[in-house]
DNA sequence: CCTCGAATCTGATCGTTGTTCAGATATTGA
DNA sequence: TCAATATCTGAACAACGATCAGATTCGAGG
């Protein structure tokens, strides 16, 4: 049996999951979490309002699929900023412009991915993305430093540089203009404290 | 006319205001913001359901003055830290400490102190007091540094300094085991950076 | 002591939300 | 072809934030 337009509309919408996810994530852009709706997601996907709970359970499931789906595009841009240099400290510096600009880029996505207390944070995909993200960081800061620097020094630098990254993001206290002159500083002065 | 217990509980509570903020950071820390609710905070302090708005407007004014109430504790216990030692990094060390024990001591507060999407940032006294204590740590880098640092370096370290703190606390990453070594390492490394 | 305006709180109501559940509809594989 | 399965609907429920008229109490000025 063909599906036509009708009845993809009425029922069997196709790709749900999918759909929900990205209207989720724009719905989150438009009006923040704390004005996000399940029930409006459901409207723009053109589904009733229960649908959702069949795919994603409830709203905890739907945003750490979101989340998810955010750190799977952070790791992708980290993985091309390390690729697109050779020199160690360059490569971080880039790291942490993928961070900032993945937040800018998917305004919706950021604003949930950092938010423990409302994701599931026992699904098995959200983990394994999200510590990825935070390993490329960490092996990357490894490479920076001197061969006899301890774990414990480097394991100090990564958390405190992602930390960094995220509060300057979350607090909003990092402007364009200033904001190359910010990184910098902050991964230049890491790295040397590793020294 | 007496207000004995009985008119108290019907009418003109006596202390509302301070009452709901202090109902509210308790609700907050039992079941996180997004389990917070107007209503049952109006049922512990035992009013009505639209008492709350007469004194707060709504939700959003309620949250803003226990976030302001958050920061004026913060600055307390900030002040208390630079006032122990009169060596520059033990102080920076010290107010950073601070700055983690806070939350910990008042999970409450700490949930929403600087969730600025759910607080209005219009709020002067709100305004006031959290700009405070980002001066106290912006201050007391400064004092730790050579005299011949550019202001825009001061900026640098201290936004990077409070973004790593709020972000090891807003991220779960600082044990309590590892708590110390980490602040000493990023104070120590974001100080050296002035050099 | 009295009075009257101002401050404070109640109780009812409205539209919206997340979630659940039985049942309807479409897809798939044998 | 047909049954098993996946997918979605529609109605229901309790709880929520917010609003508003009106009831109650307080407090300053006579």
């Amino acid at each position: 049996m063909e599906t036509d337009a009708q009845s993809r509309e009425n029922y069997h919408h196709g790709n749900l999951p999918e759909t929900l996810i990205q209207e989720g994530a724009q719905l989150l852009a438009e009006r923040g979490i704390e004005r996000f709706s399940m029930r409006e997601v459901a409207r723009r996907a053109g589904v009733a309002a229960a649908a959702p709970s069949h795919h994603f359970g409830n709203a905890k499931g739907l945003l750490t699929a979101i989340a998810t789906d955010g750190f799977q595009r952070l790791a992708a841009r980290q993985e091309a900023a390390q690729a697109a240099s050779t020199d160690r400290e360059e490569q971080i510096v880039a790291m942490c412009r993928a961070y900032i600009e993945t937040c800018a880029e998917a305004p919706g996505h950021a604003a949930i991915m950092f938010r423990v207390d409302l994701l599931d944070e026992g699904d098995e995909r959200f983990r394994e993305r999200s510590f990825y993200t935070f390993d490329l960081l960490s092996t990357a800061l490894r490479a920076a430093a001197p061969t006899d620097v301890q774990a414990d020094q480097i394991s100090y630098a990564t958390k405190t540089l992602w930390a960094a990254m995220h509060g300057l993001q979350a607090l909003e206290m990092i402007e364009a203009d200033e904001a190359d002159a910010l990184i910098r500083f902050a991964v230049r002065t890491l790295i040397a404290g590793l020294q």
